[in-house]
DNA sequence: CTGTTAGCGCTTTCAG
DNA sequence: CTGAAAGCGCTAACAG
């Protein structure tokens, strides 16, 4: 550790006891106007910084916030989206003057309670991305405030930032619809996981509210990155939808691949309308309509909200649905 | 931030001063064995951490490494390369039983010493990412122990950790030559950047090595993810290119648009080979000939070293080279 | 309004 | 081998 001037020496400079430059620097109301100014000058000067150490080890506040980042084993598939997530974060925590912890888990392995949980150097948690529910209820028992950023499962009692998942997928049926489709598949990586629950949902309904019959022949879902299979097998089959939607941007692509390797086109001979809206989505040819998901905002909002109970620690779990919206571009035909 | 058990607590637990307990704790030799079990135990028992903060604020180390990652304002460019980076930095840290502290930061936006260094809350300091030399410089100034990791500058007397560049440059473009290629362009995001030019170089050593002439009219420089507009330019000439070498991955993706939007194909008009092997490499079709970097690799040996200097303060300057190699796949034809 | 004092949790000297 | 005491940098209670 660097060493550099402490409040001892400062108030030593400043002729005064380090009580008192601990009342101008915490903006205490029992000091006199000059005097602060006075220390407030040679804090400048000095370009001093309380040392948080001390400062935890009275007030019981680290001004840390920990994040534990669930990275998927396929580093595509979730990734750039939760990255999007951890940028939202780290600029929420930053622009409220705290210190970012991080810690990667993997579904399968993660190396029991955090080490800056164990050892108190947090305030709070954020946990982006899919843990387990046992996991979740191991931090739990901690009991630290935590924020969860688009779980994998449904957690009573918790806070957490979801997305609007049902209403999204339900836009993107109905943009389908409009466009003059019936024939709308829809496929989806592991039906395990909340968001795609939910996106399923969010189809059946618009298909339902418009008088679509749901073919059970154009869905095809589960596995990680089976977008390709998915999409091949729909298409390999004698009566075969016009579009489909997938349950994210990743298998979107795939089928994309799909489609080529049929020596089809996109849009010509499949629309497809993906989820999620990460880069690699304008990127493409063609470029993929997609409902777009804020994910800085999920990562923002799970700060503040986290900030909220640390500060109030008897404040009642917060859910925040950040809405989300259609993004068109290329990837879908109009039909009739 | 969570109370728990204290020193103190446990010395009263294992009937002995606190004194004792730390000696347990800290494997120091002075105390006898039985007494060390018993408070070991108790240790285990009670699942005692001893509090950092009081740690740190007597021997002065934090045991937290700090991040700055400099990431691109255009996400996809350099992030999928470096988001791999800060999972070897983060797997390293975790293993020598550290704490992370990230700050993000851009290239223009840097928000001065950051705060994690000012409040001397971390040991060393690794800086990912293309941040300018004033910025890295700034920090020198600060007299903390720093690693960098594929600098956009050459650095002097700063510890860093870099890419083979040269090398793999070198085996990329011999590749074609052995491919039959003699017609070979390069393309190239910002040529102030370290590793690009060193990529060039490899390129033009690589020519020359095979007696080729390098012909200016393939060679096409500059900007951010111009890799479409690299490609179409040399499309268009009369004579053109046979393959390209591409300096990094994402040029290359971007080359695969303007091929297939010219109705060209690749590799069967146009080979093509990149550098980095980032993911989306073997998810597009044809799955791309490139050029492996060890990011995980880069970013574990950047905390070794962070590690070393920490340890030893007047160690000298450490630079790690690490190590590339081609991977071959489909976007290259065999040709003659 | 200002300073003295105690103490947060830990390590380290040093006396026993 | 063990423990008492001091002190790391800070804040808060309380006298003055």
């Amino acid at each position: 550790m660097i060493k550099s001037i402490t409040i001892n020496e400062l108030a030593k400079i400043a002729n005064v006891s380090k009580s008192t430059v601990s009342k101008a620097l915490n903006d205490k109301p029992d000091i006199g106007a000059e005097t602060k100014k006075r220390i407030l000058d040679i804090v400048q000067q000095y370009d001093f910084s309380p040392h948080p150490f001390g400062k935890g080890l009275k007030n019981k506040f680290t001004e840390n916030v920990g994040v534990v980042f669930c990275r998927d084993m396929h580093p595509i598939s979730a990734n750039p989206f939760y990255s999007r997530v951890l940028e939202g974060v780290e600029a929420e925590i930053a622009f409220n003057n705290r210190n970012l912890m991080l810690q990667f888990v993997t579904e399968e392995q993660t190396k029991g309670i955090p080490k800056m949980l164990r050892e108190r150097q947090v305030d709070g948690l954020i946990l982006i991305g899919s843990m387990t529910r046992e996991y979740i209820q191991l931090i739990q028992s901690k009991d630290i405030p935590i924020v969860l950023v688009d779980p994998k499962f449904e957690i009573d009692s918790c806070s957490q930032v979801v997305m609007d998942n049902e209403h999204g997928a339900f836009t993107a049926t109905q943009y389908l619809i409009n466009m003059g489709h019936k024939e709308i598949g829809f496929i989806s990586g592991d039906m395990a996981r909340l968001s795609f629950k939910q996106r399923f949902t969010g189809f059946l309904k618009a298909m339902k509210y418009h008088n679509l019959p749901v073919n059970e022949d154009y869905i095809s879902v589960g596995g990680m990155e089976k977008g390709y299979e998915h999409v091949l097998g729909l298409l390999k089959r004698k009566n075969k939808p016009t579009a489909i939607f997938s349950s994210n941007d990743i298998n979107a692509q795939y089928g994309y691949k799909a489609v080529h390797d049929l020596g089809l086109k996109v849009p010509d001979d499949l629309s497809i309308v993906g989820f999620d809206d990460i880069e690699l989505s304008h990127m493409v040819s063609p470029q993929l309509t997609t409902i777009r998901a804020y994910k800085e905002e999920l990562g923002s909002i799970a700060v503040r909200n986290l900030l909220k109970l640390v500060e109030n620690r008897d404040q009642r779990p917060i859910t925040s649905v950040i809405p989300v919206r259609l993004i068109e571009r290329e990837s879908v035909r109009k039909i009739n």
